[in-house]
DNA sequence: AACTATTTATAAGA
DNA sequence: TTCTTATAAATAGTT
């Protein structure tokens, strides 16, 4: 996809791939993340860099959880077929739905702030980065706990709202049975008498 | 990529959600080899369905030890990181000044990174905002270890060099001492006999 | 870091 | 499911 079609090899030319590698990771972990949004499922991925460095996506709340769900997995067909490095296909007969993991596609991702960027700086830059990364690290968790906590008050403020209107609501369907019952043993008495004007 | 837009929810109907399941899970395996083969890095993926099959990539030996390997790079995040295997070193003659201080626009404030925008997140945003912050905040303090090893590593090699360097002027220094103190002996001899080649 | 010409991926339809 | 096709997306090469 691209103005050349590209040869399934290890690309030579150093800068090339420096500049693929870069542009496909983004790629792969945008679709990881597509894929476990539109279809609710878990997923997984890490990427090493030539130099070592670590790339990562997963669905859910981390890697570590997935990982021990897969190594039970694992131990758990162990024995059965496998398949490392090739591809799947056939059989499948599954659906059903359950969790989603909410992964958005954030302000950090959108403003380029990547790791890759941290190779250009020095140690004083790197300092002062950190410096700052820490703080709005904190900041963030400061924020999501008021958050939380302003979600938990409304909840509470909800509940008690619901219910009182669910009172509300059971009056008036006593009062509709109350009335529903004289009417009832007003029909009861239609033209059994003349006596009915005696019941105002 | 498709005949219409799609929206990055989970598809709501059940066929049509395992359908792209299909099709969008073996184009992520098949751009996974793909990143892992163009460029020579290792890739590790795991998906599980909703009905929990697994399915899995890896670019080399077996997705366990690509996990042992995550779970180290992990831990040594941690703390410091070290320079043991045959990583390529270029020389960063660019940062010799260990004691931190400059005050940089750096790529976090150059892009808009302000701490103001959190009030736009909600939990999950926040959440993954946090986990990222975390991960970025890890690599610059791994990035920073290593910068500071490499330069302490460049300055004692200086050191070594520059000791040699002095050796070698004492040396001269003494040298040229000794051929002084020659030509004085030399001087005062002059013309009261003939035994200068004896000094050779 | 942007820009496009192309290639790829894939959503719908059959 | 599999094939086809129209269209959206990704991206290789270029500036």
């Amino acid at each position: 996809m691209g103005r050349g079609k590209v040869e399934l090899k290890l690309i030579d030319d150093k800068l090339r791939r420096q500049v693929t590698f870069s542009k496909r990771r983004s790629g792969l972990i945008k679709k990881a993340r597509e894929l476990s949004v539109l279809c609710g499922v878990e997923v997984g991925l890490v990427i090493f860099s030539a130099k070592g460095r670590l790339y990562e996506f997963c669905s859910g709340e981390s890697l570590g959880k997935l990982l021990e769900r897969y190594q039970m997995h694992s131990e758990e067909e162990n024995g059965a077929s496998k398949n490392a490095g090739g591809t799947d296909k056939k059989h499948n007969a599954e659906c059903s739905d359950l969790s989603a993991g909410a992964n958005l596609s954030l302000k950090m991702s959108q403003s380029g702030m990547e790791a890759q960027d941290l190779d250009h700086l020095d140690v004083p830059e790197l300092t002062q980065l950190e410096k700052e990364l820490d703080a709005l690290l904190r900041q963030t968790r400061s924020r999501k706990t008021q958050l939380m906590m302003e979600n938990l008050t409304a909840l509470i403020e909800t509940e008690k709202q619901l219910k009182e209107e669910k009172r509300l609501i059971e009056n008036e369907i006593a009062a509709l049975k109350l009335k529903e019952q004289a009417e009832q043993g007003l029909s009861c008495r239609r033209g059994t008498g003349s006596a009915e004007h005696f019941l105002r």
